[in-house]
DNA sequence: CGGTTTTGACCAGCGC
DNA sequence: GCGCTGGTCAAAACCG
């Protein structure tokens, strides 16, 4: 517990000190940016200006055009600051770190990986074109939003087939759907073939014209096991609980697609063309606030193939995946786990070569958000993709040598797609190192874990139900890494069929009244 | 009365 | 081209 506080204190004391360099960066950002305005009001687009540091919270990779401006902008601003700006860049890109790649794309000749990649960036790009204007689109819209909504640079878009990364959360629920924290509408509903249970469409009512939609299903083997699939991104901002979700689904998403635009990619082209992405969380929700709250005790994610979309496969009905993803999730948030919930994990077990085994994996490409609605609040309601972004654009920034200019780690990741599999502990072990001697990943990890406990004493907007649920997963989210405890869960990873556990801030809450159901109670625990 | 749900119709993609 | 299937639309019904 000494420790522990002494390590609290300490990363306090960082995010004090980050804090203020993010307000100093923050104030010289917006003083460039009212510069760059006048400057650039004529060619840019509407969008580009008025939510220049717009940071969205995305479910799957931003690589978007729109965000593409900013993206340079605080990148060159970031450059041009301090070595301590340097450090706290990770966690101030919130995930940008593809955006390199991206901005790279933009420069010169697209390297593989975004050539290869069959959505993410490319289709989020259309969805920040197409969310700001209309509803999201669906894929009979996708066609006219070429001519529409987007610009050329989708038009020459090399992949014609463009689908949606989705994240399937399986959890044993009875509820007619999960409490996720937003708002949804239903607007259909089918009897899909093999389930004799129907499959309900939603879309999010949160914000007008938000693109993100999702299935709710029972699952035919299992009727108490619920299946919600999440598509598309929130354009708004989220309440806590929503974000622990919607930041989850971001760094699976994130995962599926670095998995199906590198690796699987390499190795299996037709799988990686058309992954899937399922979560499974199936566990009893315990009662809290007389409510059933979910949360898992272990996810399995593995990066699967299914006909149509980008696939993982979160298991948390697996006793073994369970067992080893407590484990390690235990090595990684004993710092912070609270007593009322049980650890929680991420098991991205090897599922064949498309898995994403290693930290570096998942971060690639993972995007974060903020969200400036937030007031500083939500920047960093997603901090964990903020520090796993920032062990990506480290690597990236390491990585700076030939054309592609592709991250160290990314390239080792395709070295091991190609060929054989390496042993797992080295590829755990070299990453381990690589991550553990970035400052930046420290620096991000701090920001992520203070974020959340930093909000114990101010709760944010929504209030209420959300700020204990927020303090909940701040005080689960269990970040507190040190060098030595990162490299335990790594090896720990190595030793155990290269798995990596990574603590999720997956928030899933049955409840007696679901979202669909109650709007009332689902508006008011969303506010 | 406004928002949500229901439900049949419609459309697009895909396989044969 | 046809049928099947998944996904969406939209009018009517429902509800607080």
């Amino acid at each position: 517990m000494g420790e522990v506080r002494e390590e609290n204190e300490r990363l306090k004391t960082l995010l004090s000190r980050i804090s203020h360099d993010y307000r100093s960066l923050q104030t010289h950002f917006y003083d460039v940016l009212q510069q760059g305005r006048a400057k650039k009001l004529p060619d840019s687009p509407a969008t580009d200006i008025e939510e220049p540091e717009f940071v969205s919270l995305r479910l799957g990779t931003s690589t978007s055009k729109c965000k593409k401006e900013d993206k340079s902008t605080t990148s060159s601003e970031v450059k041009g600051s301090t070595e301590d700006f340097l450090k706290i860049k990770g966690g101030l890109s919130l995930g940008l770190s593809d955006c390199r790649v991206d901005a790279n794309n933009s420069e010169k000749v697209q390297p593989d990986v975004m050539t290869l990649s069959p959505e993410g960036s490319f289709e989020d790009a259309r969805d920040d074109t197409a969310e700001t204007t209309e509803q999201w689109p669906p894929s009979k819209m996708l066609k006219n939003l070429r001519s529409v909504g987007a610009e050329a640079e989708d038009d020459i878009a090399p992949q014609p087939q463009v689908k949606k990364a989705r994240v399937s959360v399986r959890a044993r629920c009875d509820a007619p759907t999960m409490n996720d924290g937003c708002q949804w509408r239903k607007y259909g509903q089918k009897i899909a073939k093999g389930n004799p249970c129907p499959r309900a469409y939603y879309r999010c009512t949160v914000a007008a014209g938000c693109p993100v939609r999702k299935q709710v299903q029972r699952c035919a083997d299992d009727m108490s096991i619920l299946i919600t699939t999440y598509e598309g991104t929130h354009n708004h901002p989220l309440s806590v609980s929503a974000t622990a979700m919607a930041s989850t689904t971001s760094a699976a998403a994130s995962m599926l697609i670095s998995g199906s635009s590198s690796t699987s990619l390499a190795a299996y082209p037709a799988a990686a063309a058309s992954p899937a992405l399922a979560f499974d969380a199936s566990s009893k929700p315990p009662l809290i606030g007389g409510r059933p709250f979910f949360l898992p005790t272990a996810a399995a994610a593995a990066i699967t193939s299914t006909p149509s979309y980008p696939t993982i496969t979160l298991d948390l009905t697996s006793p073994a995946a369970a067992a080893t993803s407590s484990h390690a999730a235990f090595s990684l948030s004993n710092r912070f786990s609270h007593t009322r919930y049980p650890s929680t994990g991420f098991t991205f077990s090897g599922s064949g070569p498309s898995s994403a085994p290693w930290p570096g994996y998942l971060s690639y490409g993972a995007s974060l958000s903020a969200h400036p609605y937030n007031a500083g609040g939500g920047k960093s309601s997603s901090s964990f993709e903020a520090a796993l972004s920032s062990i990506n654009g480290s690597r990236q920034q390491g990585g700076g040598g030939g054309g592609g200019s592709a991250p160290p780690l990314y390239q080792m990741q395709q070295k091991a797609a190609a060929a054989a599999p390496p042993p797992p502990s080295v590829i755990t072990d070299t990453i381990a190192k690589a991550i553990t001697a970035d400052p930046s990943f420290h620096t991000a990890l701090a920001a992520a874990i203070t974020s959340y406990v930093g909000k114990k004493g101010s709760p944010p907007a929504s209030g209420g139900e959300d700020s204990k649920v927020g303090l909940k997963w701040g005080e689960h989210l269990g970040l507190g890494l040190t060098h030595s405890s990162l490299s335990t869960a790594a090896a720990a990873a190595a030793s155990s069929s290269s798995q990596m556990f990574l603590q999720p801030s997956l928030g899933l809450s049955g409840s007696t009244t679901s979202a669909s159901t109650s709007p009332v109670a689902n508006r008011e625990q969303a506010h």
